[in-house]
DNA sequence: AAATCAAAGTGATGTAGATCAACTCAACGT
DNA sequence: ACGTTGAGTTGATCTACATCACTTTGATTT
């Protein structure tokens, strides 16, 4: 029972946490990996609504989803919410304050999250003597990057229907890693939430819902999915979304 | 005469460069700023047109542009190009190979461009050992991740006419940084490479230009631009489009 | 259980921007 | 000097999505 309780709701060191692979200890020896449970915090879980941090904040940390889900925003020149993305368990977000030492965006938690944080200026002392854990930093930096352009190349080139497609399978791939359910999860943003991320309106995306649905592409129920004809999905945002 | 096709053509050295403080160099001590010149590959110019590193190639440096402009684009899963992002004088690129150890996108070069080609391991090397390199080089990813987020709120939230307005006052600001004119400039791009970064066609774009030309807000001849009224283009951004 | 409220779905209509189709113009080769 | 080619512009039409208006649902309060 005890065993249980940490490895699901508060594990006390990295070994025990189930998405020691995404996040940062992959690949760590374990005195390696022992330095670095020093410096992670595992504060008391977030209420959803709540925020981690705020655009402006000094940057101090980079964040670890352990459970729950994270959306991160702008306030952009014209004083209008933009999403900019979705944080999943054991995905790490934060890295938008590297620029000017301050975030850009607001992490809020969409739902009760609990999230490692862990100290950038203590992360830079272990870079510095563990190159494994530079090297894992890059890489998960560089994700960050890769995963915005993607986003980029959806928002400049694809109709709603792809947009959303693609939104929805990305979910079912990054909870596959974690080893959940690909085919059955829950959103835990809102239809307005996805709207804004995907550069559409409410109406729009519910509507690619109905339609999904109504071509049985999958089952939906307000924010449970289940995904019945994956390639389906697939096929619509590489096609040239022939004959409806 | 020799100090002149120095700097603007064949800098031997960072400390000659015009653009040395936006790139690298930023910051250090002579001693340190000899040692970054000493890894720093100066070939001979791209041609327009010109690959520096195609996607699926290796990553093994980042690029500074030294005179000229690339053009970054990557081929998404049905087969369009997409372009990511421009890059002008004094500017870094090649971030995205970061994540996979290979480049995501391909630069090549708009015009006859020189790049300083910063080998990564070499950059590794340094940064380990000189802290203020080490800094910048985490400010200048840090910028990468917050131009594509700035493009992405452009994307997902604003019209036609407000996100060519953007990219113009872009150019001009990061022109601005290299103590060039921000109001005459010539773009490096086609009206094609422009729509496809900003997600619409050419001929929304074209009409965009002249639009922006009957208001008076710029002059059009091809690709020269002349800024008259950079405060309506700002506002056009900002305000819900009033009366046209 | 009735009243309230917010998120979600749906139908009718409007419009920004895509698409299709000429046309212009400069660059280039013969 | 004259076709050829491709980038750019412009006009006419079409359509995907936004907008507006209303209904449904389900959660929360009273």
């Amino acid at each position: 029972m005890k065993n249980i309780e940490n490895v699901y709701t508060n594990p006390v060191s990295c070994r025990d946490c189930r998405m020691n692979s995404l996040c940062i200890p992959l690949s760590l020896r374990s005195d390696e990996l022992y330095k670095l449970d020093q410096i992670i915090q595992r504060g008391s879980p977030h209420q959803a609504r709540h925020a981690v941090f705020n655009s402006g904040d000094k940057f101090t940390a980079v964040y670890a989803v352990r459970s729950g889900s994270i959306k991160s925003f702008c306030i952009d020149d014209d004083g209008r919410e933009q999403v900019t993305g979705f944080y999943l368990p054991g995905e790490i977000f934060g890295w938008d304050g590297l620029a000017e030492n301050y975030y850009q965006n607001t992490a809020i938690a969409l739902e009760t999250t609990s999230v490692c944080e862990i100290p950038y200026n203590q992360l830079e002392l272990l870079r510095a003597t563990i190159p494994s854990i530079h090297k894992h930093m890059m890489r998960l930096i560089g994700r960050e990057i890769s995963a915005d352009q993607k986003l980029i190349a959806m928002l400049a080139g694809h109709s709603a229907h792809q947009r959303l497609a693609s939104l929805l399978l990305s979910i079912s791939a990054r909870l596959a890693q974690q080893k959940l359910s690909s085919t059955r999860f829950r959103l835990p943003m809102s239809r307005g939430e996805i709207s804004n991320y995907l550069g559409l309106t409410v109406e729009t995306v519910s509507r690619g819902f109905s339609h999904f649905q109504r071509m049985g592409y999958l089952l939906v129920n307000k924010k449970e999915i289940e995904l019945i004809d994956k390639s389906a999905l697939e096929q619509l945002i590489t096609n040239p979304e022939e004959f409806v």
